[in-house]
RNA sequence: GGACAGGUGGCCGAGUGGUUUAAGGCAGCGGUCUUGAAAACCGCCGUGGGUGAAAGCUCACCGUGAGUUCGAAUCUCACCCUGUCCGCCA
């Protein structure tokens, strides 16, 4: 959510930054945003015009009475007799400027950051070469890690088809194992080695969270909607980003307690609307995946550093995996709607003869915390504005998995165990097929 | 799910229609005193908005929303949350 006086004080800037993110008309949308802005703001000050002699007159008219003047209180009484029904009406005009102006506000993307590169779409991601590791392994006739799965037997996407529909799986044996360590080992790694605090979140939330880190009221398309007999709905969570982020909705932090740096592993959930025909077969695009996430709360001071060392947690499980990745700056275009520069690290599956998503890190600057009212005061106590927020993929469990399986496979069909996994497997070293 | 009791600033807590401009206390910050500290004393001490160059003036906020009234922390309605007990339950 962008700040109203921010867009008063630095119009230009803020058409440019639309403009850089693609939006045809942003210049008519900031001029459409001022209007409504300057109505509100001259309903404001009549009515506090109004407020203030309404509170005069009824503060006088206390004192009358308790001095037993009924006629200095009566003409009193007569004086602001129009004015209650004037100061009603004033204060409906104010809801509803109000509203629409909000409503306004939180549908327009973040502005990419200075150094994003623009661009309509993917294909203007401009790689980072210094965070470029290893390279594909030279595999003969390599499987995709649905034919590997499923020829272990330990994948089962029929039945997954007959219990829940389409993109939903069943793990068996020493892949549902795996799922699990893969998982183990992130949470180990993020809280040991980067500081993150493990948490377990909740995965159903209120619609004011989903406000809060920019899905809704945008993007209900995206996500599973739990109907309640009465009252609000919940909404199952795509990522945790939403329920860690949200953690700190409301409230002023202290800024000697930041950064705040938190991690879960949970199911995410998303209705893949619009992504018919996309990664229909196996494991890439599911209705439900699970995940390991980061959160940070910084200062703006720490923000843009705060996200290389994310994207540095987030790489550091691919490289304790020895899996061959690339990272890439996201071009304007094909940045998600809260963030103003995004990572995203792409893993070398050797099975689709392609670099694939696999972690996401965005630093969203204050958009999420102005949605949530997440403020920070500095040690004197003065409240110094809202904090940045960033979120980042570490990674999704359910990828590094596909990963592990096209990487690690066999020639006999087997899948070896990447060593830093093998403690949390019991100590074997590969899946054979069961 | 049912019954009862509650929700007031960072914390505790008074306030049940009009000198409340939310008392008082604790914590915190600054100062006096002191070699230093403590104690004592003095002062400051919520958030957001409008207006203004600033000082200031002003509005809103006592769980949330709506309402009654010249005037609401206080009265009415709905909802949310917390506690206790009962029921159910991994």
């Amino acid at each position: 959510m962008h700040d109203i006086r921010a867009i008063r004080d630095g119009r230009d800037a803020f058409v440019r930054g639309l403009a850089r993110r693609g939006l045809a008309n942003a210049a008519a949308a900031a001029d459409d945003l001022l209007e409504q802005d300057k109505a509100l703001r001259d309903v404001l000050t009549k009515l506090q015009i109004q407020q203030a002699r309404r509170n005069d007159a009824s503060k006088l008219i206390g004192q009358a009475k308790a001095k037993k003047d009924e006629a200095q209180a009566a003409a009193l009484l007569a004086e602001v007799a129009g004015l209650k029904e004037d100061i009603q009406k004033g204060e409906a005009q104010q809801r509803e400027l109000e509203e629409a102006l909000k409503a306004a506000l939180a549908v327009i993307p973040n502005i990419p950051a200075a150094d994003v590169p623009d661009g309509a779409d993917e294909k203007h991601n401009v790689p980072v070469e210094k965070r470029a590791y290893g390279k594909p392994p030279g595999l003969n006739a390599p499987k995709q890690h649905f034919e590997i799965g499923e020829g272990l037997g330990q994948m089962d996407f029929e039945r997954a088809a007959k219990v829940s529909g389409a993109r939903f799986v069943y793990l068996k044996g020493d892949l549902a194992r795996l799922e699990r360590a893969i998982a183990s080992f992130m949470l180990d790694t993020h809280t040991s080695q980067f500081g993150y605090t493990e948490v377990s979140p909740p995965v159903l939330v209120k619609s004011n969270a989903m406000f809060g880190t920019g899905q809704l009221p945008k993007f209900s398309d995206d996500l599973f909607r739990i109907a309640t007999d009465e009252g609000d709905p919940f909404w199952l969570i795509p990522t945790a980003e939403v329920p860690l982020t949200n953690y700190v909705a409301d409230e002023i932090l202290n800024e000697a307690e930041l950064p705040l740096r938190y991690t879960a592993f949970t199911p995410c959930f998303r209705a893949e609307a619009g992504a018919a025909g996309r990664d229909t077969r196996g494991m890439i695009r599911m209705h439900q995946f699970s995940k390991v996430e980061l959160v940070s709360i910084t200062t703006p001071d720490q923000s843009a550093s705060e996200h290389e060392r994310m994207t540095d947690a987030a790489q550091e499980i691919l490289k304790k995996l020895d899996l061959a990745h690339r990272v890439v700056t996201l071009c304007t275009g094909d940045m998600g709607f809260g963030a103003q520069k995004t990572y995203d690290i792409e893993v070398w599956l050797p099975g689709q003869n392609a670099y694939r998503e696999i972690s996401s890190c965005s630093n969203c600057g204050p958009f999420q915390a102005l949605r949530m009212q997440t403020r920070f005061r500095n040690a004197e106590g003065k409240v110094k504005g809202p904090v940045h927020t960033l979120n980042g993929s570490g990674l999704a469990v359910g990828r590094t998995l596909v990963a592990i399986l096209e990487n690690y496979q066999q020639g006999d069909g087997s899948v070896a165990i990447p060593a830093v996994l093998q403690p949390y497997m019991g100590g074997k070293t590969k899946i054979e097929k069961s």
